[in-house]
DNA sequence: CTGGTGACCATATTTGTATTCTGGTCACCA
DNA sequence: TGGTGACCAGAATACAAATATGGTCACCAG
């Protein structure tokens, strides 16, 4: 535990440095001389936590979105009603990236493109892991009969899908626009997927089609 | 007419020949020499009709988005009822690019890095303009009483904002998936928004909160 | 004995210089 | 009068030399 403690310790003084370094530097003027002075050890230790540099600055994103997971799991387990935790949840999930690059905006996105094929995978597993508890919420829903969906799975990824567009990959943080707006929009989104567009009252919805479709 | 008709004919001459190059070498790589010998014109004539070859490309993007947003149009104007009129929509929205990058995927991914600026100001155009026609077609659903929503430009801007993440601006086409799985997201998450997750019968809703709330 | 270290090396990157290329202009002309 | 290609300033490329860096590993302090 305690040989444990220290080893955890060295790998987030690390990756803390790495943190500070982003910001400054950006992903290719920092070295990994910078990050082992920044972090007060040898540039040897580095390689004994990661395999190479680009390991390192994954295990930084990675760190970031296993804390953003771990509110995801706080939101899903709370005593919200289940409507709530999918609004919180989903609000979370955008608003944790977007003020987490708020100091790295150009950074970032350099980092992106040095990285983007093995990126885009570490990507895709941080979204399954978020639509897999985003699942569990949806199941609770179901079960106290707030929701009505057959595949919490699919619906979980689809309205990952349906948010991801705000999400600071694509577009920096300068392009997706001011904190209020872009809240604004992640629970518009929810609200519409939640309550749907489609009137509901199954006798003025089948009168409405027939309208629509008799000929003039 | 003849004159107006000789000069969009050249317009368009020159933009064919943007899109066989785009494909070919790639924005930086392509001269505007290139395009003038292909298009079959002298130099100084591309800068008759465009202030610059970043305008040029433009113009290339600029050409597609119109010929989407006519589409788009002929959806809105069509006998399908409003709820097929939406997914139609959306699926044409996000397909046609996805079918128009197929021959550039990493071309346009450095188009796009060359002007991001000014491209992303033109996107949001786009969107804007492909916003307009859905509020339109949302709109026509109220009318005959199909959809239930108070502000058409609000949800028709959240419905794009909501299928944006798999437009072929952020991820390149091999990131995106297969056409297939593509058009299934799509029409997910327009089905997702139809309908909506929660239940409409009231009584249960009510039921589900409370029991929910009730203390053990 | 073991984890931490920094000297070392192969390769990458940067810098400086010379050369070539290109975006944009404009006087000429059919 | 619109189309054109020679022209030019500045950008980009090619190349060589110099410098930097990612990653390795023999050594060593605890």
């Amino acid at each position: 535990m305690r040989q444990a403690t220290l080893e955890k310790d060295i790998r987030d003084s690390i990756l803390d440095a790495v943190g500070r370094l982003l910001g400054h530097y950006g992903y290719k003027k920092m070295t990994v001389d910078d990050i082992a002075h920044e972090a007060g050890i040898g540039k040897g230790t580095i390689y004994l936590y990661f395999p190479s540099k680009e390991e390192v600055a994954l295990g930084w994103i990675d760190r970031a979105n296993k804390e953003l997971l771990e509110q995801l799991n706080l939101i899903t387990a709370s005593d919200l009603p289940p409507d709530e935790r999918i609004r919180r949840f989903l609000l979370t999930r955008v608003m944790f990236r977007f003020d987490s690059v708020q100091q790295f905006a150009q950074s970032l996105d350099e980092l992106y493109v040095a990285m983007r094929p093995i990126f885009h995978a570490r990507r895709n597993r941080y979204h399954d892991a978020e639509s897999q508890v985003l699942a569990h919420a949806l199941a609770q829903g179901r079960v106290v009969g707030i929701f009505h969906c057959e595949d919490e799975n699919a619906v979980a990824r689809l309205m990952l899908l349906a948010t991801n567009s705000l999400l600071p990959y694509s577009l920096s943080a300068g392009e997706l626009g001011q904190r209020d707006e872009i809240e604004a929009k992640v629970l518009g989104i929810a609200d519409m997927i939640l309550n749907g567009l489609l009137r509901r009252d199954t006798s003025a919805c089948v009168i409405a089609r027939i309208v629509h479709e008799k000929p003039e």
